[in-house]
RNA sequence: GCCGACGUAGCUCAGUGGUUAGAGCGCUCGCCUGUCGAGCGAGAUGUCGAGGGUUCGAUUCCCUUCGCCGGCGCCA
């Protein structure tokens, strides 16, 4: 090593040892006699002193610069006390420029705030921040506890091919042109989900792999187009088994990262129960608003908007204190999600009077009644919504969320973890006027129907219930998964109701049904959302920060300037342009010999 | 695909239908021996995102377009 130590561990017991240092100049406070410079390294900054003048005089920012000097306790009344080498300093005799650095595009400094644009271009200057810093390397620690807790459980790590076919995910895939057959494409994983489940056929019975994932959608603050799981897979095991894995993770992670001590188990709660209380399948629990359903309350009313299959209301707190403006503005919230609007009434905070638009519509008795039924309070508003519950429970769920950031309701120093077990299997497949045309998966299609409904689900396909489950941070979804089917008569009787026939089935993933010829084991498992628990981890709003290249909106790259086009020549040799011998209406067929599902 | 916001100096932002478009920070130069987001003085820096229109005159108003951010759709 060039250095003998780093800038950042040096302390008051060093003092009287000659160092070598080597890092980069944060900040130069220059008095002509004497001049201070803030020396960065990985480990943090110490203050190096310079007693010659002109050497320093010619140091600028960011100069990666190697310095030998005494360490010294600094003078009476000269500590810092906001750093952690505050007490010392080190009076330089030797000085050599190991590069100079250009004028920056922006400050690396803390307290200025950059556009993310400009960040990214510069993305290794960015890094330099502490706080961006801090990011990348909490989230190799976050990996690395991973790691611990799995490998202490005998887990195997296996890495799974980022060439392959499509899998049964249903966002849109990325395509890899192959030169050696033009006119055929890879398709890069939406995850390693067939790819594990092949594994337990295998016989690694303990599976897990922190894996790069594809899905060409469209971006949000906490979505890239390639992203991270920790994906997990595990043999011979129950839902509880997995829940008590994905509960040691968090807690070891949380505990290290976050300081934070929770306490499992960790609450859980039906997807129906998530539904009614919460509106959302990822409730937030740090603060206790819950939705009323007042379909039959209103059962009988006069009012055509509340003849609905549900109507479900969800009280603001001191709300009715909102100006017009600020009520309209909810109506305009409502828009903005799709919604016609947001019925709303004011309580009177004197005389408990309800009223607003909707309030002329009500009868007497509910009126009456509805400060009650709904929950609230005089000086309180209510918020509605009318019509098929999902939707209107969707709705009052976003409110809900809605409310609670508007009243600063939100406890930022709490975490909330809980389980949302029992979800659904299927879910009314729709054409584009919205009829019914069939049943989807709600997760996938090799998700476990749970021991009630294997029998039967059949028969009420939109009641039944998986074995799949999400673990729920904040009201966002950090991980989910299910315990698959291991049985063929089931899996034939899950594709038949999803109208998958058993040609369209070999198509897609005989592959797999071939595997689940040879013994298949009942097994399950977890994908945890990497970036998103790193983000929470960070306390940032978005996975950006935890991802030392990300792609800005677009899916480009400001850094690189991927994507680019290609040359003429490069579209030849890929055979981005040959031809299908026949047209292709549907994913090819897999043709395995013997495959004889 | 849809909705909303933004785009002015290297960075963060202010501003105006009318003379030469500003501030802070950064940058360059100078001064300064105890600073720590050092201080003081001087200086340089602009396709006001792009194109078109209205106007005597547009950075400002209108239209289009591009970029970017957030949300909806989409993403099991």
């Amino acid at each position: 090593m060039i250095r003998t130590h780093q800038a950042g561990q040096l302390r008051a017991e060093h003092a009287g040892q000659t160092v070598t240092l080597a890092g980069w100049v944060a900040r130069r406070r220059d008095h002509g006699g004497v001049t201070f410079i803030d020396l960065r390294d990985g480990s943090g900054v110490v203050q190096i002193v310079f007693r010659s003048t002109d050497e320093a005089h010619a140091l600028r920012n960011e100069f990666c610069v190697k310095v030998t000097g005494t360490v010294g306790k600094r003078p009476e009344g000269n500590e810092n006390p906001e750093l952690p080498t505050g007490e010392i300093e080190v009076t330089v005799n030797e000085l050599e420029v190991l590069s100079e650095s250009a004028p920056l595009p922006f400050p690396i400094d803390e307290h200025v705030t950059v556009g993310e644009e400009a960040r990214l271009r510069h993305r290794y200057l960015d890094l330099r921040r502490d706080g961006q810093a801090k990011a990348i390397r909490l989230r190799s620690r976050a990996s690395a506890i991973a790691r611990e807790v799995l490998g202490a459980r005998d887990f195997l790590e296996i890495e799974t091919p980022t060439l392959t076919r499509s899998t049964p995910e249903g966002a849109r895939d990325f395509l890899v042109p192959v030169r050696l057959q033009p006119g055929s494409w890879y398709a890069l994983p939406q995850s390693p989900q067939l790819f594990k489940q092949l594994l337990m056929v295998a016989g690694m019975e303990r599976y897990y792999q922190i894996a790069r994932c594809y899905r060409d959608e469209d971006f949000r603050a906490d979505r890239q187009p390639e992203f991270t799981q920790l994906d997990i897979e595990m043999s011979f095991v129950t839902q509880d088994d997995i829940i008590e894995l994905g509960e040691a993770i968090v807690k070891a992670l949380w505990g290290e990262l976050a300081s934070f001590d929770i306490s499992a188990p960790f609450p859980r709660m039906t997807y129906h129960e998530a539904m009614d209380r919460y509106g959302s399948d990822k409730p937030d629990l740090r603060y206790d608003i819950e939705l009323r359903d007042l379909t039959s309350f209103f059962a009988g009313t006069e009012f055509r908007v509340f003849q609905a299959e549900y109507v479900g209301a969800v009280v603001m707190q001191g709300g009715a204190g909102q100006s017009r403006k600020e009520l309209d503005g909810w109506q305009d919230w409502a828009k903005a999600r799709g919604a016609r609007g947001l019925a709303y009434v004011v309580l009177d905070a004197e005389t408990g009077e309800a009223r607003g638009p909707v309030a002329k519509n009500l009868s007497e008795a509910h009126l009456k009644g509805l400060a009650d039924a709904a929950g609230a309070q005089p000086g309180d508003a209510v918020f509605f919504a009318a019509g098929s519950k999902r939707s209107s429970q969707e709705l009052l769920g976003a409110a809900r969320i809605e409310i609670a950031k508007r009243s600063n309701l939100i406890d930022e120093s709490q975490w909330s973890f809980l389980w949302v077990v029992d979800a659904p299997m299927f879910e009314p497949a729709t054409d584009d006027k919205g009829k019914q045309i069939g049943w989807t998966a709600v997760h996938h299609p090799f998700t476990s129907p749970n021991e009630e409904w294997v029998d039967r689900f059949e028969s009420a396909p939109d009641e039944a219930l998986a074995y799949a489950y999400d673990i729920v941070c904040n009201g966002n979804e950090i991980g989910g998964g299910s315990i698959r089917i291991h049985r063929g008569d089931v899996q034939k009787r899950v594709f038949s109701l999803l109208g998958i026939s058993e040609t369209e089935a070999k198509d897609k993933f005989g592959f797999l049904l071939d595997a689940f010829q040879y013994g298949p084991p009942p097994h399950g498992g977890i994908a945890f959302g990497w970036d998103r628990v790193c983000m929470l981890l960070a306390g940032t709003d978005s996975i950006r920060d935890v991802i030392a290249f990300p792609k800005s909106g677009g899916g480009f790259d400001p850094l690189t300037g991927a994507p680019t086009p290609i040359t003429a020549d490069q579209r030849k040799e890929a055979g981005v342009d040959a031809r299908p011998k026949a047209p292709v209406t549907s994913i090819q067929p897999f043709s395995s010999p013997g495959a004889t599902h």
